[in-house]
DNA sequence: CACTTATGGATTGTCGACATTACACAACAG
DNA sequence: CTGTTGTGTAATGTCGACAATCCATAAGTG
């Protein structure tokens, strides 16, 4: 009776837990880091041979990875015309910070219902403190998303995680296209130790509102600076 | 010499514009139908190769299929292992509902912002009543997906639209597999006059409470029935 | 010259075959 | 009988080749 192969020896005995990775998700990690971090711009075309080509490997993984990232929301795909970086439009930059708004939202109110405890957030406050008080850029952007995501999971909700991953993906896309001279690196950062106190506090009202400020404030942009037809 | 024939006419000559459909995506809308039938039962194994057979195509198309499905979180794949229709649990179904709350929460909010019309909604509120006194099931359930597509359309947010449009699919999954005699035909058909009338009134308070309760009535469920761990 | 009609090239869509992996079961040693 | 090891089978992962489609451009016609 080998229902349950139950192992004597729990232990994963192999030394390298060497995860078998696909090649459509390598494929699909390279191309999503290089439209995240905008060496691949929006309206850039994804030619499935070419891909193949220079990363030496057949068109069947290119072509799965590639509808990954459709699925991701990151690429776009025209029948028997061609697959391209899907275009940014401005209207779509709002809609992304509008719903993420409302995602962390919805965090916010669960963490004050759940009782979740709260030393993680203030550990990347002061992370993004410091990071301001450096003038480091990339470590404030690192501190802040580890914060949010924190918030999120805080919330205990595996599809609300899941969904604020996918719509964050877009966020990077978006910041990395910014001139990072828009922000106020100083002011992001004093933004969030006020949201953290506030859910000490309990105070749902004065909690979802910073938040929810928050969330606009980094939503005003230049749509020219990104926003692009093709 | 092409058969076609020659129009003058600037017209889209050909009678009948058949979109030229990939056969991935005939395929996926098969198996998303089974499975949001409930034809196909959450667990059961999608495998590509019987798949292939039955469906007179090759795997390529299959496997893209299944992608798409696994996009739209109806299916898992795990790796050399096998897929299969994702199983339910009871946690993702209470969590799709309560997400579901916060989406339309966030369409009636921006509906009293933009002042958007309410005819479409009374339409689909007069549908549904006409199903409840007619006991007919089937006509209510695709009324209240109308009300409810309807009433997201009208906040005017594409990506709340497709997070929406994704989100219901479990949705109706979750719905084919319960047992109708769990719902109160006329209470549900009831429940949206006066959602419209909170919205007609301009009472944003009332209209947001309306649509909670409303979606967490439909939450409400027997685990039992649908939650499947394997 | 304006307009229609071929034609060519590039890209995606589909196919069948082979490689790789994981699990189950049998064979075997203690 | 218990635990370990080998082997087979079934599934996914990957590959290269061919077919279908669209677009742009050139050729042809009044």
């Amino acid at each position: 009776m080998t229902t349950k192969p139950m192992l004597a020896a729990p232990m994963p005995p192999d030394i390298a837990p060497i995860e078998n990775v696909p090649l459509r998700v390598q494929v699909a990690d390279r191309l999503r880091s290089a439209i995240l971090s905008g060496r691949l711009r929006p309206g850039t075309g994804l030619v499935e041979t070419a891909l193949a080509e220079q990363m030496n490997v057949s068109r069947a993984p290119i072509r799965e990875a590639i509808q990954i990232l459709e699925n991701d929301g990151l690429v776009e795909t025209i029948a028997y015309k061609g697959k391209r970086v899907k275009p940014l439009t401005a209207r779509e930059v709002a809609e992304t910070y509008s719903l993420r708004e409302v995602f962390e939202v919805m965090a916010v109110r669960r963490i004050l219902e759940n009782g979740a405890p709260l030393d993680l957030l203030r550990e990347h406050c002061d992370a993004m403190t410091e990071a301001a008080e450096a003038d480091d850029f990339e470590a404030l952007v690192a501190a802040d998303e580890a914060f949010h995501h924190a918030l999120i999971m805080l919330a205990d909700h595996d599809l609300l995680l899941a969904s604020w991953k996918n719509l964050y993906l877009r966020i990077h896309q978006i910041m990395a296209l910014r001139n990072r001279d828009e922000h106020n690196l100083t002011e992001v950062a004093g933004n969030h130790p006020p949201i953290v106190q506030a859910l000490a506090d309990g105070d749902a009202d004065r909690a979802v509102k910073l938040i929810s400020d928050h969330t606009r404030i980094l939503a005003a942009f230049d749509p020219a600076t990104i926003a692009q037809d093709l």
